[in-house]
DNA sequence: GTCTATATAATGATAGAC
DNA sequence: GTCTATCATTATATAGAC
């Protein structure tokens, strides 16, 4: 692993057990242990390695949320998709524990997350025009299909949160009644 | 105003601008034109404000929250009520951006805000099965109406963190977005 | 209650040797 | 690339005078 990796994993694992706020430079490059100078040679400042982390879950979500596009949609593709989703998003937790603080504080974040997520919402949506196309799904007017989206993008965004807030553990058991919220939501329009 | 409410209302806005993190307790004392040493004989620490800040936000929920008891209650109770608790959060804001890094901070702010939750999850759960008992919505299977009010509450919760995070203003027309998104999770079960 | 003054520690970041 | 040394700044918090 190059020193760069070794810097960002280390971070991203000090940030998701105390926060951003919490950690310094100094302490990332103690973890490491490496010299406070040598973080500095490798990464402009603390902003810089939040930014690289933010593009490493960019990243996992391209590759690992893409599907075949050969391949006839099913209504288990949703469920996996969304579980895949839940698996990132906990790998990069202080993030979207601290999304909003974060991208307030960085402007050129908060653009890269907003096109990223933007994308994300898009494939989203078109899943569910094929559902639709399939015959998994009744036609739903444009205004109800929209709001069902965002529904479900919330539920996607902040359920981990919410179990968090409920001190409750995440595991395949939590994890899944997110999903089934999802399903819940989708269900009177499911054929 | 006491100067302790100086204090708070000094900060809460501090915070609400910047963030928790990068406001430290000598810009809360310079902002309210006191000493730092002052500040401190009015708060124990930073995490003190922080707490009573909590407190405030929980006496506002109670207040403003409050149906009268001889009330049949109506649809429009919800949307009312969900409005209003668009309101509180966003007077509060910083505690709802920051929320989940500030409860795994302090054990006690999270035991508060826990049974605070609590409190209101039953309200809401009372309301909906008033709406059921005066046949404003259909009688649905107990894991299905918790699943909705699991729904419900989680977009009351973060609906307006997903508006920051899109660069909406939080105005009346954007906050009554998140209240039609209320109201077509439960649009299926209302007669 | 309020202030000044200060202790102590940590922060982000850089310069320059190797 | 990596280190040591160090900078200026800021943070929280307290002691003691008024």
């Amino acid at each position: 692993m190059s020193k760069r990796d070794l810097i960002l994993s280390t971070a991203l694992e000090l940030f998701n057990q105390k926060g951003t706020a919490e950690i310094s430079t100094n302490h990332i490059a103690e973890a490491c242990s490496i010299s406070p100078g040598n973080l500095y040679y490798h990464f402009r400042n603390k902003a810089a390695i939040i930014q690289a982390l933010f593009e490493q879950l960019y990243a996992a979500w391209d590759i690992e949320l893409s599907l075949p596009s050969d391949h006839t949609p099913q209504l288990s593709d949703l469920t996996s998709i969304v579980a895949t989703n839940y698996h990132i998003i906990w790998r990069y937790r202080f993030a979207y524990r601290e999304l909003v603080a974060l991208l307030r504080q960085d402007s050129a974040l908060h653009a890269s997350f907003l096109s990223t997520r933007q994308r994300g919402f898009s494939g989203f949506q078109q899943l569910v025009e094929q559902f639709i196309a399939a015959g998994i799904m009744w036609p739903i007017e444009a205004n109800t299909l929209d709001q069902l989206m965002q529904i479900c993008w919330l539920i996607s965004e902040f359920w981990l949160n919410n179990l968090e807030i409920q001190q409750q553990s995440i595991e395949p058991n939590t994890i899944n009644t997110g999903v089934s919220l999802m399903l819940r939501v989708l269900q009177p329009y499911i054929i």
